[in-house]
DNA sequence: GTCTATAGCATGATAGAC
DNA sequence: GTCTATCATGCTATAGAC
């Protein structure tokens, strides 16, 4: 019973099992029979997700450099593959498709190493991807300032997932802004103009 | 003894209050006889190091502002004084200044309403002047998108802080790579040019 | 497989001598 | 102001009946 994601993605990674099974009605000692200990909860509350996700990503780009035929995709194209999936899924179903996206903003700010490490085996092959689509549709841009680009996109990105809305820390309790298509309208114009920057001085 | 500040940087706010004092060789009670309780003690952690960091801020978007007199204000200026006072403040003292680099990013990362009260108090002011002058430097841009695009400058400034660096999904540990003013300069670009991005369609 | 009960430990906070 | 010793509580994990 994965209503432990929606404690994570309330609470963070430190909430007990105890919370965790009191939502959920179930047993404590379940939870070890079944998973084995909290951290294993937690990478299985991601595995669900995250494979998913990162097929969908995959499946967008390809999308996208078929379109595209010999050329150089759009960068709004590839922006858009990587920004949208995670959106998508938590426009899906409602309000938990909300705490998913809490989940994954939580999850890219953590720098706990253990989930560091099960993120990078999840996301390792969708970063080079598109690091190969960025440096087609971006040749002027010099890798490293690419890598950072996309470090950066990232960041916006995540932030734009976990924190409620622009207006988060000016006070105004803005509960209708979590439209997800809203919020990849923007972040999607934002991001690209971003990695299409001139290059630095 | 704010050594404090290395733990939380390093371990989260999770961190134990004994983990703490075995690094700054102090004493469990002093901890409470002197700030209270652990909140309290984050909090004057925080606080030690926001002041400062926000007074330079409204500094530099004061000299900016006035050395564009009449004329709106460039938005590469209004972003560098947004995001360099952080770098600054980094660079200033070696590793320490990295440490309150990842501290920042933490924060920024956090949802406890707690924290998030604190930084209001002490950023609301910053964000409000900030927009103005976002506003006159971007008059195309309609207030909401603005919002947006302030929302995800400083989730990029977060993530750029606290993690690493580009590289850390990808596996290569590049530690050379945290010089800020690297950092700075690619930052700037990227959020400038996000700021201004082509109406979204 | 599911439950109760509990072991074993770490935490934040405090009392009280000095 | 500073220390030691300790309280009360919460945690993860597990043993063992059913």
């Amino acid at each position: 019973l994965d209503a432990a994601e929606q404690a994570f993605a309330d609470e963070g990674f430190g909430v007990s099992l105890r919370h965790i099974i009191a939502a959920a009605d179930a047993n404590l000692a379940a939870v070890h029979y079944h998973f084995g200990s909290k951290a294993a909860l937690i990478e299985a509350v991601f595995a669900r997700r995250l494979e998913p996700l990162n097929r969908r990503r995959l499946a967008l780009l390809d999308a996208v450099e078929e379109a595209a035929g010999p050329h150089p995709p759009a960068v709004e194209k590839v922006v858009e593959a990587l920004i949208a999936p995670a959106l998508e899924m938590a426009h899906r179903n409602g309000e938990a498709g909300r705490v998913v996206m809490r989940l994954f903003g939580r999850m890219l700010a953590e720098s706990d190493p253990a989930l560091t490490e099960l993120v990078r085996g999840q996301f390792g092959e969708v970063l080079r991807r598109f690091t190969r689509a960025f440096r087609r549709a971006l040749p002027h841009v010099s890798p490293r300032t690419l890598a950072w680009r996309m470090h950066f996109a990232i960041g916006a990105m995540a932030h734009a997932m976990y924190v409620p809305g622009p207006l988060a820390l000016s006070g105004t309790r803005s509960s209708s802004a979590q439209d997800p298509r809203i919020i990849r309208k923007h972040l999607v114009a934002f991001v690209a103009a971003g990695m299409k920057a001139p290059a630095v001085r």
